[in-house]
DNA sequence: TCACAAAGTGGAACACGTTTCATTTAATGG
DNA sequence: CCATTAAATGAAACGTGTTCCACTTTGTGA
């Protein structure tokens, strides 16, 4: 990304900290960045865009954070609840900021299909890490793929409810551990192959 | 609800089918219901109001299909899975529907949360009522409605990732039932209580 | 250095969600 | 049946996402 759109997109998320998504008003967003509002949309194709966009510039330095501090627990388990208590504590510290990119995922343009692809992997190789750490892991590549997609679901889920003034964020960390509790158990009991049966 | 705020609704929905989300026009919702558009604003606090009150009503039909054929299957997991493949099978067949009221719902205002969770709650109402049959309750109602919620959770993100281009709907099924195995798996052997201790 | 293609600019214009308001129509109680 | 109040109407206006376009600036290869 060169340094015109980093500009425009470090805007956006500074606008969207203050005051939300209809805060990102993209003739604000051009005045504030000093460029054309045709230059922005010459970079991003809707607003939307643009808040992803700025989701993975965020993601970048979340991995960097998480790669410092690795979640910490005995168990896959522990760690799970930590990592995904640690994201969350990041994201409901910017309030404003994260309903903004939520809302902006949750739109569902599929033009932006790829970069929230890339978004979903980039999770699941953090929850993956937290999952198997090196002296212990805890369960095969596939299996923890697969846990760790689910879990993004569920969190993914809980993060809309929060948004849309269903709950408080650390519901979302809730729901993620129990699901993580209950899969975790049912891999063990189940053991390996009973996943691919579909 | 009145018989105006049904013709309200009713219009919202056919544009809906037809051209999904942006196709749902106020001014034309206005029109077609023959309304003007200050009563549509009456009765309805946005755009995405409107749609969510389109869910409720559709809602309603879906529960007396899904009465009169009940999901089938000698395992809790098996008539999960049909109750989802019913159930998005259903959605899939009106894509353009679909699409528009799962954005409505995933838009997060805080204005819908009351009637969103009447949704989530009628949704695992439904949920339960395929995880224990009258004459195998396979778990108890607390367990079944913990699961049913995690179901739905993850049914919902594996909707939104359809509708953003992600991924064909059955892969919402495929992942729901997935869940379901290693969950119901993971209640067994827990057993009851390892649930509250959080 | 010059010509030209690509990118950027400023600004107008359009579409649509939303708000507002003066006027008209319906409903209700005496 | 009338007076009063609530609701509906039609139309205009506003804000913001998005598009368009004529013009200017920038960068690049000959």
């Amino acid at each position: 990304m060169d340094e015109r759109s980093q500009r425009i997109v470090k805007t956006a998320i500074d606008l969207a900290e203050e005051g939300g998504f209809e805060a990102v008003r993209l003739r604000d967003v051009a005045a504030h960045a000093k460029v054309a509002l045709g230059t922005v949309y010459k970079r991003f194709r809707s607003k939307e865009d643009m808040l992803v966009a700025a989701l993975a510039m965020e993601v970048g330095r979340l991995q960097s954070l998480i790669n410092i501090t690795p979640p910490v627990g005995v168990s896959a388990e522990e760690r799970i609840r930590s990592l995904f208590s640690t994201l969350t504590t990041i994201l409901a510290a910017r309030p404003k900021f994260s309903q903004a990119v939520i809302r902006a995922v949750a739109s569902g343009e599929p033009e932006m299909a790829d970069k929230v692809l890339r978004f979903h992997s980039q999770m699941v190789t953090l929850i993956v890490g937290a999952i198997n750490t090196p002296t212990e892991p805890t369960l095969t590549e596939d299996e923890a793929k697969l846990l760790a997609h689910m879990l993004q679901q569920i969190w993914f889920a809980g993060l809309v409810g929060w948004m849309g003034g269903l709950h408080e964020p650390d519901e979302a960390v809730r729901q993620v551990t129990q699901a993580a509790r209950l899969m975790l158990a049912g891999m063990q009991s189940l053991g390996e192959g009973a996943l691919l049966s579909e």
